[in-house]
DNA sequence: ATATATTTTGACAGCTTTTGTCAAAAATAG
DNA sequence: CTATTTTTGACAAAAGCTGTCAAAATATAT
């Protein structure tokens, strides 16, 4: 039996800390999750504090284990991979705009 | 000696189709930029065909190579990177938008 | 068509990065 | 203090990236 805690994301929250704070709500301990996840407690410490990356289908089963929707860790999964790769770079907004054109522009005209 | 062409470039084309432009545009054979680049011109070619990655010295040495905005290039760069990473995802966009957000968001409040 | 130049392909080795494991150290809770 | 949880760093294995090379394929020119 898990507690029943009202918890309200952040939505500029990367992924760790929204992670943390799920896990924290529940008074979960690393071990317990980790175990869930299959992965070494110490990889989902690192996770939580960005460390460590953290893939597709661990996500996922993050969403399912605390009943939040999936597209929305997706969505911070995502959006802070992109993140990380713009930083540091001056452009990073020009290249985020071009960015949303290409795939408008590709799902629109599908290749083949 | 370079002929000079009026030579038009497509935003929604990657780094690799705009390279291949500007480099037949001036009639060079891959050889002759890839050793400006210093690299083989096997490479150049999986390049300009985006079965290779470039990096962000080599975009800013072909802009000043082929004479045009280093920003033009690096900005094709950088959201070819993005749509790579966001590839078959379907919340691509929401992505998108999300990590504006919060490259806005940590841009107005530098953290420490 | 032949000869020449250019481009593409794939195998390969070396290097870097990523991933997971582990145990000890540090921090926190009781 | 004791017990529990979290963090840290060293390590090895796996995966990925980079450049080199030569042969095959394609294009160009005579």
């Amino acid at each position: 039996m898990t507690k029943a805690v009202k918890i309200y994301l952040f939505k500029m929250d990367n992924l760790g800390n929204t992670i943390r704070k799920l896990r924290e709500a529940k008074e979960l301990p690393l071990r317990t999750v980790a175990a869930y996840l299959d992965i070494d407690q110490a990889i989902l410490s690192k996770i939580e504090r960005g460390q460590r990356k953290i893939n597709r289908d661990q996500v996922i089963r993050l969403a399912q284990y605390f009943e939040v929707k999936e597209e929305t860790l997706l969505v911070s999964w995502l959006s802070d991979k992109l993140v990380y790769e713009l930083e540091d770079e001056e452009l990073a907004l020009k290249a985020l705009q071009v960015a949303e054109e290409k795939i408008k522009y590709t799902t629109l005209k599908p290749k083949k």
